[in-house]
DNA sequence: CGAAAATATGTAAGCGCTTACATTTCTCTC
DNA sequence: GAGAGAAATGTAAGCGCTTACATATTTTCG
């Protein structure tokens, strides 16, 4: 046939050229490709200089159809753009190459649609397994990845409830220790600048996280000013202008995460508001922007590159071996820093 | 023969099933599936329902191999971890979507070594076309991906002198406007924080862009204290605290990048100078940090978003038309903000 | 109305690799 | 040094899909 080998294509060495030019069997040449403890050392080595020489180079589709997988796990996250999942793939993508796994990635930007959408293209386009945000999802989705055979972990979340193999930490807790520090330093006023919580476990949580430790103090968790908004530094600072226009403005400000965080501490400085002196914040993650910003930010330290990387451990374990290893609980920090103080009395 | 199916691997349907439950041979299926317009709307609407009821989802192998394409794109840059890389990458991804592709990443952590292998991978991986940051690279890479027939786009370079497609900005002449700007200003003692220069056309460009700026107004280029680290902001602070060590310390610093310039700004502070009072400093790429320190940082903006999706359009095309695009060349703009005044007289 | 042209569908040949199983070639051991 | 067992290598059957080409069906139009 050779049908599309006459135009620009260039004609690659395949397999069986190698085999040729070594004197030997197609299999061998596979065999000293991927285990080559199974060949002699004479033949190997002249079958890797047959290799070398011709410049050969395994066909993918082919080794991906023939050995029914393709070394490639899958990584769907909100956005890149966002430094805790930018850091934490960054991570995963380096382990992953240390267990020669190539990743490959797609963006949800936060809608569960585009991230369903995203999931059967990673699949379709081969991925062996998957590593998801949070467990907030269709049914269907778990259903389908399911009947394909291809392995999920979920990451950024913690809740043994959850059947599912996963690995993050307990945002609710967390959250709530932090906020139990909150009200510990004395303040009873407390907003909360949270993301978006439909669809969002981890802003949840950390909502519910707050509520807890109000109501652990004896206080009424329903009388926290909440006040949802998309991830963004200046969506931050507008909610943080609406938080402060009440008619008694909360002492203290909980932000779900660090980039909130510093829209509000922006707001603040620019409504003439001294952090932490007139109204304190706290973040959530502890990424770069928190320790920039003056005061630096008080805010939960996340080990995003310690679950990037453990999270790609796991995953190349359960696309091995097969067995779904238990939820793993990482532990978070309160890094205490400049936005946290007692209330003016 | 079986093998494997006996174990847990599911048993998925293929085109043949879905072709049997349809009533139509296996290439009708499959031209549904690619060109459904090759295909009349009553046959279409049975196969169509019949790949629903089945479940069926194409493999990835097959079709790559009978195809010879895999629908992906791989890009490697040096880490995720820079806010300007994942910034394109986000952007790349997303207009990667559009076309239905899939982004195969994988980072170099600035080390030609580990380019040049994860080059190999990607290609191994399948990836029908390449996006590689800077021109800089081993003659042999080019021969490699131009021998497997694998194009590739150069992006944050802009160098018609290069025969190759790129993408990107005139990184020497953007830093010379900004340099220039600076003597403007009156600036005559100019220290330069850069980063690494070795491997890094882009960090060599701006060194070289300085110098331009001061060859222009008569300046000796060679009078230019240069210090280079790697990218960081520890880094940034720590070169700050050479520079103003020596005996007559610049009054204007100028950072290859904005997490230079955000060490940089640190330091000043931590040494109680007042920054732009007693010393200047300038930034490159306008990442968020740099509107977020105090005061925010005077600039270079490059478009990042828009690199990042025009880079994934050229690189669609070149795999599609297989024409090799002009160079394109974005323009940059200088930002001014609080960080640059003219030195003390 | 019939032949030519256009359209729709079927047939089947690979794509290049992995691996179960068969065969050959060593390496022991008694 | 013969036979058993281990080790190395060869044989060949797919993996599931795309697509050139063949065939069947419909449309067009002189």
């Amino acid at each position: 046939m050779n049908r599309r080998l006459s135009d620009t294509a260039p004609n690659l060495p395949t397999l069986a050229d190698v085999a040729r030019a070594a004197g030997v069997s197609t299999a061998t040449v596979s065999r000293c490709l991927n285990s080559p403890a199974q060949v002699q050392t004479t033949t190997r080595d002249r079958v890797l200089s047959a290799v070398a020489s011709l410049g050969y180079s395994p066909n993918f589709g082919a080794r991906a159809l023939a050995a029914r997988r393709t070394g490639t796990i899958g990584a769907i996250i909100p956005t890149m753009e966002n430094a805790i999942f930018a850091r934490a793939i960054q991570a995963f993508q380096e382990e992953l190459h240390l267990s020669g796994q190539t990743l490959l990635v797609a963006s949800s930007s936060y809608s569960p649609e585009i991230e369903a959408e995203q999931i059967r293209t990673l699949v379709a386009r081969g991925a062996d397994a998957l590593l998801l945000i949070g467990h907030d999802r269709d049914p269907g989705i778990y259903a389908f990845l399911e009947q394909r055979g291809v392995p999920v972990l979920i990451a950024w979340a913690f809740d043994p409830a959850q059947a599912r193999p996963s690995i993050g930490f307990d945002n609710r807790r967390a959250m709530a220790c932090l906020a139990d520090e909150v009200l510990r330093v004395g303040h009873r006023d407390i907003g909360m600048i949270s993301a978006m919580a439909e669809g969002n476990d981890r802003a949840r949580d950390r909502i519910a996280g707050v509520r807890d430790a109000l109501r652990d103090r004896g206080l009424d968790p329903s009388a926290l000013r909440l006040h949802q908004t998309p991830y963004s530094i200046a969506n931050g600072a507008a909610a943080m202008a609406c938080l402060m226009a009440l008619p008694t403005p909360p002492t203290a400000v909980i932000c779900g995460n660090d980039v909130l965080a510093v829209g509000a501490l922006q707001m603040a400085r620019q409504l003439g508001l001294d952090v932490p002196r007139h109204v304190s914040i706290t973040g959530f993650d502890d990424i770069e922007l928190a320790t920039v910003v003056d005061p630096a930010l008080t805010t939960v330290h996340v080990p995003h590159r310690d679950m990037g990387r453990a999270a790609a451990q796991l995953l190349v374990q359960m696309v091995g071996g097969g067995v779904a290893p238990a939820p793993v609980c990482l532990e978070t920090e309160i890094c205490f820093r400049g936005t946290l103080a007692a209330p003016r009395t």
